[in-house]
This record gives structure tokens, C-alpha cells and sequence, in this order.
DNA sequence: CCAATGACTACAA
DNA sequence: GTTGTAGCCATTG
């Protein structure tokens, strides 16, 4: 409870929760967004326990580049991608297709 | 406690 | 635009 550790998982999580539908973060927007900007790698491994839950859009975190560099921890090859596309995201070459578009930016927690 | 790992990012050449 | 190096921090051994 309330470890220090925990609480970061959470909060990654909390705003993970708020990507849009049809939308996609990175992993650094989510870091900046919690006041841990230089935590972006931390981000990707509380990602790695997410899916100890079912309410966590993994598949909508991707790195600054709009590469799918998570796509290996799903079960299966083409897993990420196929929810990306199933949300009407482009995605060839495990990157996402005009990623700038679709991208969406968290706000900024305190 | 120390060393290694990793779903990252920024900067230099 | 690509490649290499360094910094970052929580988790694991």
C-alpha cells in the first residue's frame, strides 16, 4: 500500500486508463505526465505487470518513434497490431501510419 | 548492497 | 536520416 514503488505503477495505469479510443501515447508523454519525465523506461515496465489487469490499453503506449517496441511482450505476434487497426490505426512495419495524427499528449498530474 | 536488465529518450557524429 | 553512446529509474538476481 502506498509503497513508493507501487504508487508509480498506479499512476501510469490511472492515465493509461484516459487514452481515447482510436488514440495512441508514448511512453514519455505518459512519464512527463505523472512528473516523472525521466522515468519513460520505468513506464514501459509497470506496461510489462499490466497485464496482471484487463482495463490497461497496452497496446496504445508506444515509443516516441510510433513503433509498436511492445508488440513482443504480447501473446501473440500480431496481437498489438490488430487492436491498433481494430481502432482504425494504419499500422505497417510494426509503426503506426501518420502517428502524429493519432497521437494524443495526457495532461500534466501533480 | 551491488550488478544486470529493459515495452525509453536525448544528444552527438 | 541513421547509428552509437549516455542517462535515466524500478525490478530482479
Amino acid at each position: 500500500m502506498a509503497n513508493s514503488s507501487t504508487d508509480f505503477f498506479l499512476k501510469v495505469y490511472d492515465v493509461v486508463r484516459e487514452i481515447p479510443y482510436g488514440k495512441v501515447t508514448t511512453y514519455g508523454a505518459i512519464a512527463k505526465a505523472i512528473g516523472e519525465a525521466k522515468s519513460a523506461r520505468t513506464v514501459g515496465y509497470a506496461m510489462n505487470a499490466s497485464h496482471q489487469f484487463d482495463d490497461i490499453p497496452a497496446h496504445r503506449v508506444v515509443n516516441r518513434n510510433g513503433v509498436l517496441t511492445g508488440k513482443h511482450h504480447f501473446p501473440g505476434t500480431y496481437v498489438m497490431q490488430q487492436m491498433l487497426e481494430a481502432e482504425g490505426i494504419e499500422v505497417v512495419d510494426d509503426k503506426i501510419i501518420n502517428f502524429k495524427t493519432h497521437l494524443w499528449e495526457p495532461e500534466i498530474r501533480l
